[in-house]
DNA sequence: ATTGATAGTGTATAATTGACACAAGAGTAA
DNA sequence: TTACTCTTGTGTCAATTATACACTATCAAT
């Protein structure tokens, strides 16, 4: 919780800095120890958490203030960021009014406003993010999918319409490159497809069609160390998976 | 184009109902004598077309708003619509700030600010559409998606959006309940698919996937009339449709 | 060397897709 | 009436793709 000084200092620079009644939320995806993650943060004194989000300067494309927003959560530059939908319950953002009415009479106040929020989701590898809390957050962290905690507003909402699209999206395009370090194994690759999904799949079929892609390099040297038998690494070949990301897999028609 | 007062009229009544900075604007898909169609409107004295649009009140719904601004040009209620993208480039409404701001101060120009743009495309069945013109517009009427006219601000972009966005659709969902009248002919159906992704299908292949994605049912008696074997008629079971539509037709994994 | 766990590869079968040909019905013109 | 033409309905074969499943290889620990 701000102080009543802290509130009004933030409300004067937003309402001079940024287009009032649009946000960005962003569900970020990351992928560990075969669980896949969602950063979120935490409420000063609360218990509930909520996504990473902000506000778009007057005159920033929309992509830029999404990627600005998550570069001071995450340290991370060039993320995979995808739009999916825009959330405009006229009531969605009753909690915000609830929340600091009395703290600044509503004219003043930039969060009485009502605000449509623009959904992004976005895919990083775990490994190489900073999580870093925001004015309003005490605690910025990588949180289990299959273990949520409550969420603010109507994020639930939106993480979960994230989700589907995700999956929606592994149907028809490729996905891997931003969630997996550069070099990983095929058994660490039909995790992550197993993760999203939620689902088991047949190790020899996957690898089939993984290849059957012809996004995959395969290294010369497996990997050693492990207890059993060494695994090839592969890495993506960047070219034939930015084709496979703009032309889409499978025709349909 | 308006006079003077009427621009102010318009602005200050803007100002009072709609939320700022963000508009809708929507891809009208019919579909007619073999052609694809989109609905346009057309500028008063000038040649330049644009999509049917508008603002969201206060307290309305997104989706609530996009049925509105529809209702008002093409007389339906229930339309399907479907939202893909928010237009969000700084300079998108360049061409507004220059056409009107001789007649009215910025602050009082509802057009010299920048809009987001909510995309929406809907699919209508062509023959229930009774296009009406709006306040800014001479014209109202069905064009040509192959022989498109000049269309103002980053509405070409936005429409191609949609073409793509609804080709895409068409892979793991059924269409066609919007677009075909209640009743008819697989290759009526057929023609639809062909003109959406410009190619030609098989006939004999269309009709086995189509009918095995079980969302048809076939009517008793043929069509009559034709100088040819009389084609059967088909409906859509709006049960089975309704339920691919939600849950999509390959699961792909 | 033996064992246990994991990785790599192959193959038989079923299901789906794609290409194609022929039969049937409805009007038309001799 | 009959032959003709155009369009629609349906079947079938081959090729491709998906699914299920089993065996072999390798590494580390004992």
């Amino acid at each position: 919780m701000l102080t009543k000084k802290e509130l009004k200092d933030y409300c004067d620079k937003a309402r001079e800095n940024f287009l009032p009644h649009i946000s960005i939320d962003c569900v970020v995806f990351g992928f560990h120890e075969g669980l896949l993650k969602v950063l979120l943060l935490k409420v000063k004194n609360e218990g509930e958490w909520y996504l990473p989000g902000g506000f778009m300067l007057k005159a920033e494309p929309i992509e830029k203030a999404a990627d600005r927003i998550l570069k001071e959560r995450t340290g991370l530059d060039k993320i995979f960021l995808q739009q999916f939908q825009v959330f405009g319950d006229p009531e969605r953002s009753k909690e915000h009014f609830e929340m600091y009415k009395d703290m600044l009479p509503a004219k003043e106040n930039w969060f009485t406003n009502r605000f449509l929020t623009i959904g992004y989701y976005a895919l990083v590898d775990f490994c190489d993010v900073t999580p870093a809390p925001d004015q309003f957050s005490a605690t910025c962290a990588w949180r289990d999918l299959n273990d949520l905690p409550e969420l603010k507003l109507d994020h639930a909402l939106i993480l979960k319409t994230a989700l589907d699209t995700l999956r929606l999206q592994l149907n028809y395009q490729p996905i891997g490159y931003n969630l997996m370090p550069k070099e990983f194994t095929m058994p660490e690759l039909q995790k992550l497809y197993e993760t999203i999904l939620d689902k088991k799949l047949d190790r020899r079929n996957f690898q089939r069609r993984m290849l059957g892609f012809g996004i995959l390099n395969r290294s010369e040297k497996p990997r050693k160390g492990g207890a059993h038998k060494a695994p090839y690494l592969y890495s993506f070949d960047l070219e034939n998976y930015q084709a496979a990301l703009t032309e889409g897999f499978k025709g349909g028609w």
